[in-house]
DNA sequence: AAGCATTGCTAAATTTATCGAGCAAAGGTA
DNA sequence: TACCTTTGCTCGATAAATTTAGCAATGCTT
């Protein structure tokens, strides 16, 4: 199976931590920790992920990728992706639709007054 | 439940997309899809959100903060509104003009066809 | 040595993610 | 109107995440 448990294991063992400890600082339980470490959980939670990054004092990106979860862009790429327009709900818009869209707000906003 | 799924939904008729078409691009099932747009799914996995982020143009990020995964830090920034602020000419949206304007974007782009 | 707590681990149960099949409503087309 | 397709959705099944309970080995204390 997977192979990244030992990882977890050395992380823990670093802090000198036992499993019933991590489990109370982290509320996951030692059971599911133990599975864990020996290889047999494919896909931690995201959430537990963050609380173990915590706990051990390792950024919660690295986590990420060590369990093969797509990781979040570093800043710089995200700055030079396309239009910042493709944020929000809206995503990505032409300059028409931005031009038209533009219009169509200052109506919203001048309706009820 | 969580309430995240009119969401997803709103992101994906912004694309005019179908729930087929949203699987053929993303190898996620339509009827996943369809249960994750009707707000019965909590956790939708990482890899799907990172899939559906990129069909959708909208950042990594932004999902995971909108299911209530942990985002990394460096980036919660731009995870947030903030960036929609950043639309250039239209400016910071309150939730209701983003939605509202989501509409008429869908409409604008069915206007032909 | 006996008794007790600690530690890592497994087994079974519960919950959730995700898929395949199939159904009913809506649309188009002959 | 009858037929075919598309679309969103539900149902039931499978797999994986995570928990609770408990067990064996080790260690500590008397």
């Amino acid at each position: 199976m997977s192979d990244y448990g030992s990882y977890f294991k050395a992380l823990r063992e670093a802090k000198s931590l036992t499993l019933r400890e991590v489990e109370k600082q982290t509320g996951i339980s030692n059971a599911y920790l133990s599975q864990l470490e020996t290889g047999k959980v494919k896909q931690p939670s995201p959430l537990n992920l963050h609380k173990l990054a915590q706990l051990y004092e390792v950024p919660y990106e690295t986590l990420m990728e060590k369990v093969g979860y797509p990781v979040p862009q570093n800043m710089e790429h995200l700055a030079t992706r396309e239009p910042v327009a493709a944020h929000g709900r809206l995503g990505a818009l032409s300059d028409e639709e931005e031009l038209e869209l533009l219009d169509y707000l200052k109506f919203i906003r001048n309706r009820r007054r």
